[in-house]
DNA sequence: ACCGGCGATATCTTCGAGGTATCGCAGCAG
DNA sequence: CTGCTGCGATACCTCGAAGATATCGCCGGT
């Protein structure tokens, strides 16, 4: 049984009549009978009643009927849904994050795109960068934001793109001595308590201030450790201590806090988007597109990428 | 897009590989190769990913999958429940009765077609005779239990079959002096209070009574009027007077009251089963044949009504 | 009894589903 | 690096069935 077999069911039952029928369907009245007829004689069933008034639909008629209207739905349907999902506009974007990207990119990406893609199911899963790399490679993630590119078995098939430079800053309750400063040496930052990361930034912050206190300080080894930044810096708020982390703290600003730059300037790894370099969801594009509009310097590197990447 | 199109989607979804699906429906690799290039075509979105690995569905593939699978559930059903309809195993009775079919051949037909066809809905409409046959001529009613065959404009097109004899018997208390009789007379009839029916069987009982009392008889002019047998039945019970109705008052046994006949016996008309001779309804047919069941004395005269007319 | 409308049947045409042969391409072993 | 291999796409052909045209048979109305 095809398709055309109930559309031709269909037009007859609404014109009761085989002539009027197939003129509605751009065919001649012979072919509608025979078609008509192998239907029937397939459903093992007389479906319509032809009678002089008209073509009348048969009770075995009117249940095939009704379970044909709905078969041509979804057949429509099919059709719609998937031109749908093709264009993006509907599907799932399973995302891996590390939990300093709730910070800054997020918020702003996660806002606009779920406002230009209502009908785009978001997982948001918070994990380390090398789960996140994993899970991208045994594609149970679609996109990632990393601290770095994530390293690893299969990571060759990952485009990654940095979407941020990063530093250390120091971050200091109002009434600090150091609060009115710009900037905090290390050599002022050796003479405090200090608060540092134990989180997934963690070997990253702690090998950056490696470098600006001196291999082995004492300071670095008796600072208080937080599990993420926002814990640094309420912290910080209430007077324990310097809170050190990734100059993305200041996108959440908080009373009683002040930000400092530290000198000299320490980099971190750039925060990165990662995604598989086959992937041609169109999700995915979409979500990229949006990074690209929220993110302004990230546009030219994730072109050169997915150009470099066929 | 046709219906060929969703298997062949379906299969290759299922075996991830374009010669193996092939192989499963019975054709050559190349035509599904070309089949799915022409729906996605269609379609104008790409729905596998033809991958080393195998051929995967994309998020458009999965989408327009879910809605083929439900399609072709659909059209799968269409033919069971077509096929049911036209055996007659599903569908809808529109019955129409007159209130005293109620007392005899209703309860046993029913009970024994709701029995024999579980899915067949039944709707029961009490009317009146003439009602009931107009409604056979409009279509609105499939059968008909009536008083006599309906009269009337379009009757010519429905077959009538006589389902049981009827006459008048009498109804009377326990304690009354006729409450041993076999048989109750004319005369003594004329001397007792009497209860008739004013409901669809009135001028039918009426025009009986009055060739058995006389035309005139005060005894029938002063008569309490129920307006159906139950009402009789239970005035009868209350001493109010003697009951006289339909024999089938009888398929009602009540305790504190007796059935006698009335001499001489006075014919009603007969009550019979109508329906409209085009009618080839399955569910009809099942329904005349459980009546034949039910009716031993009913069978010759129904096959020689559907002989008569074709 | 004749006529007209409608669905079924008969016969032919044509389009496309399906078959066979072959190509192009990517992964892989040597 | 280079054949080798397996798989999907392409090219071309065949044939069956959907559809067109012509006609028949049947019933209902004038």
């Amino acid at each position: 049984m095809e398709a055309r077999h109930l559309r031709y069911a269909i037009a007859l039952a609404e014109h009761g009549h085989f002539g009027r029928a197939a003129a509605s369907l751009g065919i001649a009245q012979p072919p509608l009978s025979k078609q008509i007829a192998d239907l029937e004689r397939e459903v093992g069933a007389r479906l319509f009643d032809r009678t002089r008034q008209g073509v009348f639909p048969t009770a075995a008629g009117e249940a095939f009927l009704a379970r044909a209207r709905r078969a041509l739905d979804e057949i429509a349907a099919a059709a719609v849904d998937a031109g749908r999902a093709a264009r993006g506009e509907t599907g799932r974007l399973r995302l891996g994050f590390i939990a300093s990207a709730l910070l800054d990119p997020l918020p702003g990406v996660l806002s606009r795109f779920g406002r230009e893609r209502p009908g785009v199911r978001l997982e948001l899963h918070e994990m380390a960068t090398s789960r996140s790399g994993s899970a991208l490679v045994a594609g149970e993630l679609d996109v990632a934001f990393t601290l770095g590119p994530p390293r690893g078995a299969g990571t060759e098939r990952l485009v990654s793109v940095p979407v941020g430079r990063d530093h250390v800053i120091a971050v200091v309750h109002t009434a600090h001595p150091y609060a009115g400063q710009q900037s905090v040496s290390a050599d002022q930052l050796r003479r405090q308590p200090l608060i540092v990361s134990a989180g997934e930034d963690e070997p990253a912050v702690v090998a950056g201030l490696r470098t600006l206190l001196g291999p082995d300080s004492p300071a670095l080894g008796g600072a208080t450790v937080a599990r993420d930044v926002h814990t640094i810096i309420g912290l910080a708020a209430s007077g324990v201590g310097v809170g050190l982390g990734p100059s993305r703290m200041r996108a959440v600003p908080r009373p009683g806090v002040r930000f400092c730059d530290v000198t000299p300037r320490t980099p971190l790894p750039d925060l990165v988007l990662s995604f598989a370099a086959r992937d041609r969801s169109p999700v995915l594009r979409a979500f990229l597109d949006t990074v690209r509009r929220n993110c302004p310097d990230v546009g030219a590197a994730l072109d050169d990428r997915l150009r470099h990447h066929r």
